[in-house]
RNA sequence: GGAGAGGUGGGUGAGUGGUUAAUACCAGCAGACUGUAAAUCUGCCGCUUCGGCUACGUAGGUUCGAAUCCUACCCUCUCCA
């Protein structure tokens, strides 16, 4: 029993409370685990799986995981963004969405013990009544404790109405699914806690919270997420994933090996003393990089990757494999900065001028330095721009 | 409802009539170097048929000339009721 609470801690950030916890695991009982998920984002990435590992420990030890995607709450609006209004999505869209989740979650979670829910199932439901009901039952004072409403509040910033409602109704979620544990980032804290509270109104046990970490991204600074760019998907294209990971700042480097390797912890420190002992963080980062592509890839291709990754960035080499594409002209020859554009290599003619007086393009490893370079009909050629976009063209 | 402050390029944020396509910082991009797409350094960083064109909440107006002045509207914040 011991051994399923020391699972269960390892890599959690918070659990409140831990006595209940263990009370739970020692019930013998089957557990409902919750987590909910945006329905927009369907492209998981790094930071979504240090969340999935802990549900997968759940599973481990035989519990359900409901993976709960908030179709409604996303329909409210945005919580945080003030200036971003949320597309409303369709039905159709959003089932597209839930099966594109469902293609990469499973590379984690185990399908038997999964279920996937929507909170418009119940939240529909709810009408005008419910939704006041729901209100009725917190007040300001609290929701003001919620740390960026707080943030917000006391810097003059905007906090619409409607934002309120959002820790509401995920509480609510958990009401509906009658969850005894719920995971979620440590920036859900305040949410995952009115769940508890709602429970209690409704006379159900408070569900257990959990926090993980949540994992910086590529930047190494802001959490990572699909809308700052700073992200790795987790179906990314094994050269593209190790390549990403490489370009971590080597201070990262340390904090993805805690939150997202399995190396057991002791290893880990061996190699912070290898490192300060002289060793190239270079091959450290490759250990890291291994471990992950090979882990939602195939086992064996984190190996290629370094492979390809030593010879390319090393040596200079263009890669292998290189996408081709067919640019139909109407006449028989195109500027260089043209062409590029239009096989949308480049996002203006300008930036093409740019690259061009800056060294940064090149055909066929010949570097291009006139603006007017022209290529003509009939020609093919591997078109290069900067250090990591290669493209075969055929015109 | 009343009084006031403010809305500037991806972000933060200068600029209050004219070398201002707009200071600075961050992000981004390129080059050099290296230990890697780390770090550091240098350059670039609206679009263009290179004639120009479009930009400082929106729409008008004043002026030879406006992000800067005026009017209306929209939005945010503060105080009062």
């Amino acid at each position: 029993m011991n051994d399923a609470l020391r699972l269960i801690k390892r890599g959690s950030d918070e659990i409140l409370t831990e006595s209940e916890l263990k009370k739970k695991l020692d019930s013998g009982k089957k557990l409902i685990v919750k987590a909910g998920f945006d329905p927009t984002a369907p492209d998981l990435h790094l930071g979504h799986t240090v969340l999935l590992n802990k549900l997968r420990h759940f599973q481990d030890l035989g519990h359900k995981v409901v993976f709960l995607i908030g179709d409604f709450t996303g329909r409210i609006g945005d919580p945080s963004g003030i200036n971003k209004t949320r597309p409303i999505l369709d039905s159709k869209n959003l089932i597209e969405n839930a099966k594109t989740y469902e293609k990469q979650v499973f590379k984690i979670l185990k399908k038997e013990l999964t279920e996937v829910r929507f909170n418009s199932e119940w939240c529909d439901n709810l009408g005008a009544d419910g939704l006041i009901k729901l209100a009725s039952k917190y007040n300001v004072a609290r929701m003001l404790e919620r740390d960026d409403f707080n943030k917000r509040f006391s810097s003059n910033k905007t906090i619409a109405i409607h934002e309120f409602l959002y820790p509401l109704v995920q509480g609510y979620d958990s009401v509906a699914l009658k969850a005894d544990i719920e995971c979620g980032g440590t920036d859900q804290k305040f949410n995952l806690l009115v769940g508890r509270e709602l429970q209690r109104d409704y006379d159900q046990e408070p569900q257990v919270v959990i926090t993980v970490p949540i994992l910086e991204g590529l930047d190494g600074t802001k959490k990572m997420s699909k809308s700052l760019d700073n992200y790795i998907a987790i179906d990314e294209e094994p050269n593209e994933m190790f390549g990403k990971i490489m370009s971590i700042s080597d201070e990262l480097m340390w904090r993805w090996f805690e939150l997202l390797s399995f190396i057991p912890e002791e290893n880990i420190s061996e190699l912070k003393n290898e490192m300060e002992g002289g060793k190239n963080p270079r091959d450290i980062k490759f250990i890291l990089a291994e471990e992950l592509v090979d882990r939602f890839h195939q086992k064996g291709d984190g190996a290629k990757c370094k492979e390809v990754f030593l010879s390319r960035f090393q040596k200079g080499n263009i890669p292998d494999k290189i996408d081709s594409i067919k640019i139909n002209l109407n006449e028989d020859k195109i500027l260089l900065v043209n062409l590029l554009k239009d096989a949308n290599m480049i996002s203006s003619i300008s930036e093409g001028n740019r690259l061009i007086s800056q060294g940064g393009i090149k055909i066929d490893s010949k570097k291009i330095e006139n603006p007017k370079f022209e290529v003509f009909r009939g020609s093919e050629g591997i078109y290069q721009v900067g250090k990591r976009k290669f493209l075969k063209i055929i015109v």
